[in-house]
DNA sequence: TGTCAATTTTGAACCGGTCCGAAAACATGC
DNA sequence: GCATGTTTTCGGACCGGTTCAAAATTGACA
């Protein structure tokens, strides 16, 4: 069907111009005098030519014209759709590309035939980058901004991780909460780990945002006397994948920690998560166990009970990203705001949670 | 920052070997000898040169490695994010292009800056198309694929449209109802239209699969005795967008259509909608009125009461289209099964629906 | 009609790789 | 040592446009 692609030269030969008039004809209309251009077009039309091919003109301006968004961690281009929180960035990112003219491509972290590396595309955005030293290749090469973390002579969006967790732990502790699980993120597939109590522990997600929130969380902690070092720490990567490939992180927590009387989500992923285990436990959220998100997803305030949470925008951080990339000029941070909201999942401790919890002996590992 | 690019002439003239041998290391290691190979990459390494530039290499080989989607109508790619549909059936073409090491872009409908004419990607997957003369210049220039609506020539993913209409129509025939109100969808960002009963009524929608889904609603009708030219019917884009600029097509179906026992949409979305738009007017659903709806989008099964509708995949559909665009080869056609899915959206009619409504006169244009 | 400035058109270089046929280097057998 | 066959390296064309300086044309006016 599609023989040989026409290109301009034959169009130029066909209207007798050289390739560069009928170039300016596409392109630059106005140079070319109205008779000789109606030549050209006459003859564009007469063997079917519709304009420029993009990838001639790109190799010659060198502009591709379109931007590229890279999932956090070695998760693909799917986590954009499986993952909420990125979905609503995702958004944010294509309502400034969609008002800037400016062509959207999904980007795989992990280098296939279309990664960082293969990928024609402007600049990228990348959601937080778990090793930092894969970057820079990147930005010796093409401009590029970061969501989520900081990065030297990068432009990069957060949001106030730190006063964010502060404010929900403390929202906890005014509620008279003493004994808790945090239970944090993996920016990785990978399966869940649990750390109990102890001094300088070894997390696994390294990367920004995770230890801001967690500084938050001490700070908080502190405040009223408490150490982080005396909470047990849950690590998971939150993804509906992950209950079939390792096993559950909420229930993890919950069966190594059954003391606490709340959870400190540093995700609305991982907080719901942990909400719909414990109701499958018969635990009754916040009667038995307090939970507080992080981030404030679409579907943080239709859980059962709605999530209190700290909320701020993921489209409006996607939206900045994407602005931030295509402005260019210095490095620069943006921070956006948070807010505590609190809902229905959060409230006063009843009493010491049952030592035992509702299902039988804490070790076991009953599993629904 | 960036200076002028380092292009492989740079590397190959510090190893002193020629433009091929260097490009040869990078994409041929295998062809090099060793000892050669290691001069090179230790040139490169000096420079700092990171591998070939994917514009190069695309010009040449002519392969860009990505393929673009494009929404339905005058809709820009932020569809992809309002609209529950498109977003599942992107889920599914990025799912395939992972699997495949296929870059992804999300390509404008109305030609800006990165549109069907001007964006680097090996191919199209179309959604619904209305005016299908557009996409003939893009067939002659691009391999495409199209889903909801066949065209001459190319390949295309269908669902059983006819027979889900039909059958969903039956279950309400056979509920007792008769007297029916029909939610059309428009594909393009307009007004919603209301076309009181009558025959040969000209439609907006012309484009599948709205046809279609409306022969299978006139031929479950027949088998009663009954005509499709005797029902109203309405016509809406059902985006969120939809109201604030034009007024709820919702509302419209059930200001106009009053004595209707029976919503049958075409679309979960407009389902939804007005299941929404009912109960805010005091109806009951379905005690007042029953609902259909098509599609099986995910909220579908979550909506107060959950919604009856004609079960397909745009998981699916989007996994399949991608594939047929990749693999190439003859046009064809696939056409994905349907289920009727009974949920609590539909039961019989309890009685003739009171003729003015819950909330006033029926032509007054009482809005909440 | 000739001159000069402004406008229009042209040819060649360039963007950064890949690919192909030919030349060069190397290995083998007699 | 030479002819032959095989592997490695090289030079140049090519992909399809844009761009820039120079050439050609046009128009105005003396």
């Amino acid at each position: 069907m599609r023989k040989r692609a026409l290109t301009l030269l034959d169009v130029a030969k066909a209207a007798k111009v050289s390739k560069t008039t009928a170039s300016n004809v596409f392109s630059f209309p106005e140079r070319v005098r109205p008779a000789l251009r109606q030549r050209v077009e006459e003859a564009a039309r007469q063997l079917g030519y519709n304009g420029p091919d993009p990838r001639g003109r790109m190799l010659s301006s060198g502009k591709v014209n379109a931007i590229g968004v890279v999932p956090v961690g070695n998760f693909g281009i799917t986590l954009f759709f499986t993952h909420e929180y990125n979905r609503e960035f995702l958004a944010g990112v294509a309502a400034t590309c969609e008002e800037r003219g400016v062509g959207l491509s999904l980007v795989s972290g992990q280098d296939g035939a279309w990664g960082i590396n293969t990928a024609l595309v402007d600049g990228f955005i990348f959601s937080t980058v778990e090793q930092m030293n894969m970057i820079e290749p990147v930005r010796r090469r093409l401009p590029m901004v970061m969501s989520g973390a900081t990065a030297p002579g990068v432009s990069s969006v957060v949001v106030e991780d730190r006063k964010g967790s502060r404010e929900a732990t403390r929202h906890l502790l005014k509620l008279g909460h003493r004994r808790f699980v945090i239970a944090s993120v993996l920016f990785e597939f990978r399966p869940p780990v649990f750390h109990p109590p102890g001094k300088s522990r070894k997390f696994v997600a390294a990367g920004q945002p995770m230890p801001e929130r967690m500084a938050g969380v001490a700070e908080a902690l502190a405040e009223f006397g408490m150490s982080l070092d005396d909470m047990p720490i849950m690590e998971a990567c939150g993804t509906p994948e992950e209950e079939e490939a390792f096993g559950n992180g909420a229930a993890m927590a919950l069966d190594m920690a059954p003391e606490a009387t709340a959870v400190i989500a540093l995700s609305d992923g991982v907080a719901l998560s942990i909400i719909e285990r414990a109701k499958k436990r018969g635990l009754l959220v916040p009667r038995d166990l307090s939970v507080v998100g992080f981030d404030d997803i679409a579907s943080a305030a239709l859980s059962d009970p709605p999530l209190t949470t700290v909320s701020h925008s993921a489209f409006e951080n996607g939206r900045l990203s994407a602005r931030l990339l295509l402005d260019g000029g210095p490095p620069q941070q943006v921070v956006l705001p948070v807010e505590l909201v609190v809902r229905g999942s959060t409230a006063a401790p009843r009493r010491q949670r049952a030592k035992g919890t509702a299902q039988g002996a804490p070790a076991a590992m009953v599993e629904d």
